[in-house]
DNA sequence: CCATGAAACGGACCCGGGGTCCGTATCGTA
DNA sequence: TACGATACGGACCCCGGGTCCGTTTCATGG
């Protein structure tokens, strides 16, 4: 008896599909509106989506998988205008355009989804520096630094920038401090140029 | 009938001050040899005190003030030196040097306190931001780099360059890429002396 | 249009950890 | 030594993440 491995794929069912889009749309506005990431629990994003809990964790695996699923697809466009876009966040912008704009990118989007990054980050268990999307932004901006003349370090000075973006300091600068994001952006576009000039 | 408040203080108790000698050292040996802080539990201290639950809650309020008083205790020195000391690292020396030693010292303490650092920075809760000896370590950055020329945002630099430090980044450079700590410090001086000089 | 089995559902349930309560043991003082 | 205050400890509560299983709903083939 041959083994069926050749596509008896059946249709995916209607409802584990809209449940799934409904529970990601439930969080998302759950995570917006809400003071600290860890006040909004599973039962409540259940609740908000009119669905069983065993349907959350069924479909993202656990707490960190649903809000990696939701960070994941804000992410998705940021992610292909750096892949594959054009300058000056394309691969091919000069390193240092690309830096600053790789790091201003970054911090908009950080600034944008506060609550999503605060819950990744804030995610107790697994250090962010585990994350594969880190990795992603580490590599990418360790790669342009490379091409910086007279820059030693540059897997370092990746991190280092990186830690500038740090969603918790965002939070505090952002949300608490009441700093405005085009400061924001001007302060680490700044600190970025002082590193990047000899 | 007056108010009985000009110091009717008692001795505090001797089986007190013991027991909270007991956990502090036990919470310290804990902490020091596990894969992350939080799979060290209230009970596992308790139980490695020889101590009841209510007993550290009675003495330290919660975990986050455990951890804290633990924090505090091996920063003493440190601060001391920051606040008391001979430059480098005192309130005399040049600003220049007073950063670079500043952030050196901040360094090599995380490093050697990787794990409590750990623990008070993941303390999920609440951000590391809002802690009061963040705060400091933030103010006297700040006050010294705003005697540094040609530099603004003095605030912001001092966020940033602190973000350098990070207990999280540090355990992943040093604990698990196996960075050495000499490595480290000349790493993190390089980028400072970038951010600084002109 | 209906029978069928696979896939998804949901909420009762479990477990582990932070934090509390209160009867009891211990200490400092007179 | 007697006494009141203080600290003790472990049983207990609560709450949130994660699981189990009987039931429901869908896609498919007739």
């Amino acid at each position: 008896m041959p083994e069926r491995s050749e596509r008896p794929e059946r249709k995916p069912r209607a409802d584990a599909t809209r449940n799934r889009e409904a529970v990601l749309a439930a969080a998302d506005a759950l995570f917006a509106d809400c003071d600290s990431p860890e006040a909004v629990t599973m039962a409540d994003i259940a609740a908000a989506a009119g669905v069983g809990k065993a349907t959350l964790f069924r479909g993202f695996g656990d707490r960190t998988g649903l809000i990696h699923a939701l960070y994941e697809m804000r992410l998705a466009p940021i992610r292909r205008a750096i892949e594959e876009g054009t300058p000056p966040l394309g691969p091919a912008a000069p390193p240092l355009q690309r830096v600053s704009a790789l790091l201003d990118a970054v911090l908009c989007f950080k600034i944008d989804n506060r609550h999503l990054a605060l819950a990744l980050e804030g995610t107790g268990g697994d250090s962010p520096y585990a994350a594969e999307h880190y990795e992603r932004w580490h590599g990418t901006l360790q790669a342009a630094l490379e091409r910086v003349p007279g820059l030693a370090d540059s897997n370092f000075t990746a991190h280092a920038l990186l830690a500038a973006t740090r969603a918790d300091l965002v939070e505090h600068l952002v949300g608490r401090e009441g700093t405005t994001r085009e400061q924001m952006r001007a302060h680490l576009a700044a600190f970025t140029a002082r590193v990047l000039e000899p």
